[in-house]
DNA sequence: TAGAGGTTCGAACGAACGTTCGGTTAGCTC
DNA sequence: GAGCTAACCGAACGTTCGTTCGAACCTCTA
């Protein structure tokens, strides 16, 4: 996992913002950087945030309690640092991946491809991000918050899209909100040694929210373009 | 929500396994211990298990610190008391609901309903349950994650009647994990002043799944029963 | 090679944590 | 009302928490 390069620019000023939006420094510090969040990512995976320490922190990355503080300015923005940058990674190739495609059926099968893929190549940060919803507050909360509205809205759209193309009737905040409960539960379950790869339960899980959806749904009174 | 006569009979000895399983006593003791076990919840919802400090707790039952030792041995063995309470009671209402039904699709909405009712009107502790999965270890631990088990095997038995009456052939542990999912992750959305109540939910969740399910398989080879 | 600034550290701070101890109070039986 | 046990409490225990301070170290430039 490559965190180099991490973007804060946070509303409310922070330590580390100190670099336009544009350029990619990639210097010492952001490497360094880079790999305690790696490290604490994987602490908070395993204890959740409030359980992990910044003693545990100090002994996973060989660097002293105080040597820490040089590279954040709290144990809260280090949970913001690893959401912020794990969301709108995903989110900034979900938007690459759509780009190619116009069929509404595939569009959704490319979001729920892209979730998975990148939950199971980042399960760790990817629990953090799921598991610790409620943790950060006030501004940071607020900003992070506003970025997991951007993408329900994203998968909102692409419903409304099919529910267009094929005459469909049906609660896009239900379909959204079942969806998301599908494929944000396998941090839960998943084992790599016996279970599908990304590929193979993208595919399923398509196939089973998809016809889910499409059946489940009363067609449109009229004008309804649904074959069959 | 009624906590009364709690059985603990762990497998190692607690302080409060003091009753035979089968008599109901509700005594002044129960019914205090039962009051806690509500606050704690609650307290556990609002700010996680390791977020949660004794001292709120004595501030929301106004019980002392010291005084609240007498009704439980640790933290963790109230965290315990709410998940085996919580488990066994949701089991024990859908085994006699499920005792009216054969359907197959039938007994996997009844399934759907019971969950979704009993998590709606017990949310806080449904989240405590479902939240801190991983948070108990040893002996108390096990012993969750075994109810867990039964109540995933209860699921899965429910759908592999339902590939066989319909013919259906499908990965019933994706099936299970992925309804489980949708289920479960209401309690990072669900706001009553705008999502429907527990019957429309269940009906509706349960046409996604049970479309998806069933259009999404495909028929085994030989002796198909599908109807069409 | 001197100086500057980015990097790292040991040691400690005050606060909060879960839990315990010795003792007091309340409710019951005789 | 004496005696007993369950119920409850104030005060503290020892530990761990997130964070900070001043000083040292390293690395690059002038």
């Amino acid at each position: 996992m490559s965190l180099a390069a991490i973007e804060t620019q946070s509303q409310e000023p922070v330590k580390n913002g100190r670099k336009s939006a544009s350029e990619v420094p990639d210097t010492r510090f952001d490497r360094r950087l880079a790999d305690v969040l790696t490290h604490a990512s994987r602490i908070f995976w395993e204890k959740g945030y409030e359980g992990a320490s910044m003693r545990d922190l100090s002994r996973a990355t060989g660097m002293s309690l105080a040597g820490l503080y040089h590279y954040f300015e709290s144990k809260e923005e280090l949970l913001y640092l690893i959401q912020k940058h794990t969301f709108t990674t995903i989110i900034e190739r979900l938007r690459q991946r759509l780009e190619d495609a116009t069929d509404p059926e595939e569009r959704i099968r490319i979001f729920i491809h892209n979730h998975l893929e990148y939950f199971l190549a980042n399960k760790e940060a990817m629990k953090v991000l799921t598991h610790e919803d409620e943790t950060l507050k006030n501004g940071r909360g607020a900003e992070i918050a506003a970025i997991k509205r951007d993408y329900y809205r994203i998968c909102l759209g692409l419903l409304e899209e099919l529910g267009r193309a094929q005459g469909l009737q049906f609660s896009g905040r239900l379909a959204v909100l079942s969806l998301f409960g599908m494929v944000n539960w396998i941090y839960t379950w998943h084992n790599p040694r016996i279970d599908a790869d990304a590929n193979s339960l993208a595919r399923q899980m398509g196939d089973l929210f998809l016809h889910g959806v499409i059946h489940a749904a009363k067609p449109k009174r009229k004008n309804s373009k649904r074959k069959l």
